[in-house]
DNA sequence: AATAATTTTTAGATTAACCTAAAAATTATT
DNA sequence: AATAATTTTTAGGTTAATCTAAAAATTATT
């Protein structure tokens, strides 16, 4: 049974969907994710319950089977190595990186997948900080905490960020802000929850509260 | 403008076959070397005529346009530098690479072919020996000469092989040939034109003709 | 509970890339 | 030159992946 890069698609979409949420995953939020037509959504997913990647009932929305949550994991895996390898090895910045995993990750191959995460030395986290599961489907976990949470005195690393969109990750270039840097929150301002943090034990900064929830520090 | 995958290959495949016979490159040619029916050429023949990447005249064969010349020299550097990748980087053998690098060659982004190209030092051949056109579309040329038509006594260093598949380059692998070795022609049995050859000052082996004319070296 | 609003599915089309079989054009052979 | 053989194109279909518009099912609201 061949999978195409469309289903490939809507198999990860879908995982990500059930990430969040954890009741069944509707139609219309794979359409919404995958900027499509409901109804172009409901004919792929009839065209993945045959192929057993999903449970599906119609108006009741769907859910992986093993083999759709494996087929998803690995994608997940693939796309997260090649963007450590754009990184990593090409010099690529973070937020230049995406759409080339969004194309790399759908390149079939094994042996492949497993030469690059051996020759990028096993990592397990990608370039934003999210787990990159291993060849075994495992993933990482992490105690991690969105700076907006953190009381003032209180400091961590940053681990991650959750949006990974261009003008975000360019506004964290800019302030000084990257992965494995220290942030402790100094001060909130009621008002507008925004927060005073100091930067590697250095700059002072004011970030916005929706910065502060897109980043996840470990605290200690 | 849009170019699909498909057109690419089509377009390289053109450009290949352009590369040996002289005259125009007739539908037949193009559907032996993609393996699909002569209708389907036509097809696809018209709708590269169309975004104007070849020169068609129906029943007279085709030719590319400098656009099309260009897609497809891109084409080619940038399945050649993945297979240097694959070899240099991530330790493939040199007949396990075809595939892979026939799906990488198709990631979009210049970016990405340059920053491969730099990262990998700006290599002129990949791992068959074949020459990798430069950013700006120009060939390395080489004074090569098949094994077949040394004279006795005359050596030379590997510098290509013409035939990619598995088969042959693994019997390669087996007697001790690899790109960059000596090679030395002793003698020539008149009957079967195979040749006696020495491998690196060391080994001597006997090469069939076929084998011979697929070994490209360059003398002195 | 009936009706209104929303969500999802069905119905019917479109496009790219393929196919087979038949027709047309070109090339080779008597 | 006429006919045979070959090559190429046209005609008509298929499948995956999309779409819009209409119908059906579910959920929310009076």
């Amino acid at each position: 049974m061949t999978i195409t890069t469309a289903e490939e698609n809507y198999l990860k979409a879908i995982f990500k969907i059930a990430e969040k949420e954890d009741k069944a995953v509707l139609t219309n939020s794979i359409a919404a994710a995958m900027n499509t037509a409901a109804a172009s959504v409901t004919d792929m997913l009839k065209r993945l319950a045959e192929k057993q990647l999903i449970k599906y009932e119609k108006y009741r929305g769907v859910e992986l089977t093993e083999d759709g949550n494996r087929l998803a994991t690995t994608l997940i895996r693939k796309h997260r190595l090649w963007e450590v390898f754009l990184v990593e090895k090409l010099g690529f910045a973070w937020d230049e990186v995406h759409d080339l995993a969004e194309q790399l990750e759908h390149v079939q191959g094994e042996p492949l997948i497993d030469r690059l995460d051996n020759f990028l030395g096993h990592p397990r986290f990608d370039p934003h900080g999210d787990p990159i599961p291993d060849a075994q489907g495992r993933w990482t976990f992490r105690q991690q905490v969105r700076v907006s949470l953190l009381q003032p005195g209180e400091k961590g690393i940053l681990t991650g960020v959750d949006d990974h969109a261009t003008p975000f990750l360019q506004y964290l270039d800019q302030i000084g802000v990257a992965l494995g840097i220290e942030i402790q929150l100094l001060d909130r301002t009621e008002y507008d929850q925004s927060v005073q943090v100091r930067i590697s034990g250095k700059t002072e900064v004011t970030l916005s509260e929706k910065v502060a929830q897109n980043l996840l520090v470990i605290k200690g």
